[in-house]
DNA sequence: GTTTTTACGTA
DNA sequence: CGTACGTAAAAACG
């Protein structure tokens, strides 16, 4: 019989692995709302439903200690008898674990005198003698005599749970210098500290195998106890007993009497109600979902989705669109509906912005329209369109964009696949539809070679194509989406896309002859800068080049070295002010000067470029732009315009309100991300320190400095303040240092000191890295999740990066689905009540509109009701508005 | 000619 | 050795 068809046992020391679970977890990020502890068995479940998907196991047993009391204690009474009263937390969640196994339909084991691994050791050897390819699954180092070829030992690292090592014969070896069989004389040798018993003095696993290797083995050894040369051969003659007993006791029983046989073990399907009722109490909302899956024979989302492309279904052709007017436009249409409830795949094929070509398909008829505006055959289309039929469109908004600039209304949009496939993976996402129909349906969409001059007819796909394409997509990658995420797409990013239609068509006014000035003035301080750059260097150089300006600062001036980079050393600001403060020069603060005029000037002849006709710029918003859920901005990017120096707000400035408007109105959310973190933490202090309402820094500060808050200087806020928003990044002790200038030893006293009085957020920072470790996805607020495949990575760089990643990814995503939220209700609020102001742009905490005259009061109240309710949070979400003729005066 | 690297603006 | 982006110029690459 091969490897593969053999069927496969599967044994779990359950004490053991719930236990590990126990420590690798915290405990206080596990617990339900009425105070059970659930950590042990939320870290045991998810690695058992791993090996489940992964080892797809035929027979399972969970194996479990009676009590604490087995043969062996009766041996040596000793035994184990240095192990501490059990965490209380621990003791009151192994019933339960047993029970959701009972829930799993899954077989646990005990037996009267003897250990868990005993029982794994019997299940083994009957496992190998009838055939099974056997895994045993222990944090117990005794089970490692069990491995051979048919047996194979799955270890927990110090790490956690989330990761298995994989002993099988040639491992144990390798790890050991040993074949299996012969770890036991290790143990004895060197002893077991865990199971108090004591081993032969100053015998570690070195000089163990040293001996095995000369001696054969254990009785070897002692048959030539009197050759063992030095101190630890006395240790060995003095210490022999130890030795002996120890061997006695870890050799395991394989022959415990169990009542049943291994074909008793086969998996069967679990009680689902019990299931549910039961991690419903635990309130595991993700296992559930995660054992719903693999019992219904699905692996998860992001698996399936991979995996697509294997299973492809044949190609299938699409079909020939017709291209019906009038009533027979209607009535297709109509049967159509009733063909594909769900909705019907819509797609703009658009020429200069303007509607060229619509396509409309279900899974197997489609039709064209050439577009002409206003023409009245096309009547029930625009009705279809206008109404809240449903309809699927992927990458909607540029084709939302086109139709409502070509005096189309557009209603019922349900589902766009891109932002579908985006919450299924939003670091690697498909950028558009020949992408997604390639990962999700297999297939090639037909383009025509653009090198061809002459194009085959018909090769194209059109818009009925992409129709058809779309439609057929959306149950695909839906069925991809797991429910948090599928709400997300539902009630935050679809009725998303046609505000962000609106606010683009809608631009914002900017002054280009302020723009203009700016620009001159800019470059002409630029040029003044850096002809007195080379005049203290004596000649001229391309000061925006880091190469040229290597060889100025380190061979010419003779500066030391800066940080390295991959082709030199960094000249960027913080290394030339380091430079400065070590090794003053002129020319040090004359580039920095120059590197920040001509930084800005760039960004304002970019923004001057980029005015349209009707003298605003239209930003486009990246809706899938970032894995967090933010949105981007881009031609031009908007959500990076200067605001921290003087020059910088000029250009702010020149941002007003249009000629039809009377001002602008900003609001932003003040410090949402330490808001989201003290909800999320539930930190009693710093939920005070909200809910107090003073400012957050100084009453930080005066928790950590034991002052008073009147007390706090100006200098310890600016210290809690960088502790506070790096934070929410991973910051680490030398980066603090690095950021306030101020030394190690302090910045990590700064943190200990914060810790100590926000522990909460510790232990909630600590607790979402090792959550997402084990679910291998963050998640927001409102459900949105960040897959993190690194976060198990031996590399430690990519390790370490992912972990600062999932640490923020929940705080800086739940900002995002909040202000998302706001933003839809505060258009809905708008458009229902008639206002002529209308939001024009979103800055990630920030949104900017434009007041209608009369309306700004009304406006403000809509603004700030819809921006704080946008969630229930266990502190207020304060939001700070401003007004002015400008950007800039409109901050506040 | 295109891609990568460096630097820097925002939240 | 602090997250998330977009842009531009220089450097590197073919």
């Amino acid at each position: 019989m091969t490897d593969a068809a053999k069927p496969t046992l599967l044994v779990v020391d359950g004490h053991s692995l719930a236990f590990r679970a126990f420590y690798a977890l915290p405990v206080d990020s596990f617990q339900t709302r009425d105070g059970q502890h659930t950590n042990a068995i939320h870290g045991f479940l998810s690695m058992l439903l791993l090996l489940l998907q992964n080892e797809k196991p035929t027979h399972l047993a969970v194996a479990f200690d009676k009590s604490r009391v087995s043969f062996r204690t009766r041996e040596y009474e000793e035994y184990k008898g240095n192990r501490g009263e059990t965490p209380i937390e621990f003791k009151g969640q192994v019933p339960i674990l047993q029970e959701a196994l009972k829930a799993l339909n899954i077989t646990t084991l005990e037996k009267d005198d003897f250990e868990a691994d005993d029982i794994l050791a019997t299940l083994a050897a009957r496992g190998q003698a009838e055939g099974y390819r056997v895994l045993l699954v222990s944090g117990d180092r005794d089970t490692i005599q069990l491995v051979n070829d048919d047996v194979t030992l799955l270890y927990p690292n110090t790490q956690g749970v989330s990761q298995l090592k994989r002993y099988d014969p040639e491992a144990v070896v390798e790890r050991y210098g040993v074949p299996p069989q012969q770890y036991p004389e290790i143990a004895a040798l060197v002893g077991e500290t865990s199971d108090n018993l004591p081993g032969i003095t100053k015998v570690g696993e070195k000089t163990a195998v040293k001996w095995l290797k000369l001696y054969g083995d254990l009785q070897g050894i002692l048959d030539h106890i009197d050759e063992v040369k030095g101190v630890v051969g006395d240790n060995l003659r003095r210490e022999r007993e130890n030795a002996i007993r120890n061997r006695k006791l870890n050799r395991l029983v394989t022959d415990v009497e169990l009542e049943l046989e291994l074909a008793d073990l086969e998996a069967r399907p679990i009680d689902e109600d019990a299931v549910h009722e039961l991690f419903g109490r635990l309130e595991f909302k993700t296992l559930l979902d995660r054992v719903m899956k693999i019992a219904r024979g699905e692996t998860n989302g992001a698996a399936r989705a991979a995996a697509a492309p294997v299973e492809r279904e044949p190609a299938v052709a699409a079909p020939v669109p017709t291209r019906p007017v009038g009533e027979e436009l209607a009535a297709w249409l109509e049967q159509a509906q009733q063909a594909a409830p769900a909705g019907l795949g819509l797609h703009v094929e658009t020429a200069g912005g303007e509607v060229a070509t619509i396509g409309v398909a279900t899974a197997d008829a489609s039709i064209e329209l050439p577009w002409q505006a206003g023409h009245a055959e096309f009547g029930p289309f625009e009705a279809w369109l206008a109404s809240d039929a449903p309809k699927i469109m992927t990458d909607a908004k540029a084709q939302l964009k086109a139709l409502i600039r070509g005096g189309l209304s557009v209603d019922g949009l349900v589902v766009d696949p891109l932002l579908a496939a985006w919450l299924v993976r939003p670091n690697l996402t498909e950028k558009n539809l020949i992408e997604l129909v390639d990962r999700y349906l297999g297939e090639t969409v037909p383009i025509g070679d653009p090198s061809q001059l002459v194009p085959e007819e018909g090769s194209d796909s059109g818009a009925p194509e992409f129709a058809w394409y779309s439609v057929r997509l959306a149950p695909l990658v839906l069925a991809a989406l797991d429910e948090g995420p599928r709400r997300v797409l539902a009630e935050i990013e679809m009725p998303l896309v046609p505000v962000l239609a609106a606010m683009e068509l809608r631009g914002v006014a900017v002054d280009h002859e302020a723009l203009a000035a700016l620009s001159a003035e800019l470059g002409e301080r630029a040029a003044g800068l850096a002809a007195a750059a080379y005049a203290e260097i004596g000649r001229e150089v391309n000061l925006g080049s880091p190469k040229q300006l290597q060889e100025v600062l380190f061979d010419q001036l003779g500066m030391p070295k800066t940080r390295a980079t991959k082709t030199g050393y960094t000249t960027d600001a913080g290394a030339l002010a380091d430079l400065q403060e070590s090794n003053p020069h002129p020319f040090l603060g004359l580039l920095l000067e120059h590197r920040d005029a001509t930084k800005l000037r760039q960004i304002v002849e970019s923004l001057d470029k980029s005015i349209a006709a009707d003298a605003r710029i239209h930003t486009t918003y990246g809706q899938i732009g970032a894995a967090t859920g933010r949105m981007s901005s881009n031609d031009p990017n908007l959500q990076n315009i200067p605001i921290r120096t003087e020059d910088g707000r000029r250009i702010r400035v020149a941002f007003r309100h249009g000629a039809e408007y009377t001002e602008l109105l900003t609001a932003d959310y003040s410090q949402i991300e330490m808001r989201i973190m003290a909800h999320l933490s539930g930190d009693a202090g710093l939920i005070e320190a909200f809910n107090a309402g003073e400012d957050l820094h100084r009453f930080v500060g005066a928790r950590i400095f034991s002052v008073d808050p009147a007390d706090v200087t100006p200098l310890m806020r600016t210290k809690v303040k960088a502790m506070s928003y790096g934070l929410a990044y991973g910051l680490s002790a030398f980066g603090l240092s690095k950021q306030l200038r101020i030394d190690r030893a302090e910045a990590t006293q700064l943190m200990k000191d914060y810790f100590e009085r926000f522990g909460a957020v510790r232990d909630y920072l600590r607790g979402v890295v090792e959550q997402a470790k084990i679910d291998g996805y963050t998640e927001t607020i409102f459900g949105r999740r960040r897959p993190f495949p690194d976060l198990n990575s031996p590399n430690r760089v990519l390790r370490e990066n992912a972990e600062r990643a999932a640490l923020n990814s929940p705080i800086q995503g739940s900002a995002a689905d909040i202000i998302k939220v706001a933003m839809t209700g505060i258009e809905r609020d708008a458009r229902e009540r008639g206002l002529a102001s209308r939001m024009l742009l979103q800055v990630h905490d920030e949104l900017i509109f434009e007041v209608a005259a009369g309306e700004s009061d009304e406006l403000e109240g809509i603004v700030r009701a819809r921006m704080a309710n946008a969630a229930e949070l266990l502190v207020p979400l304060d939001v700070q508005v401003g007004r002015g003729a400008n950007w800039d005066d409109a901050a506040h």
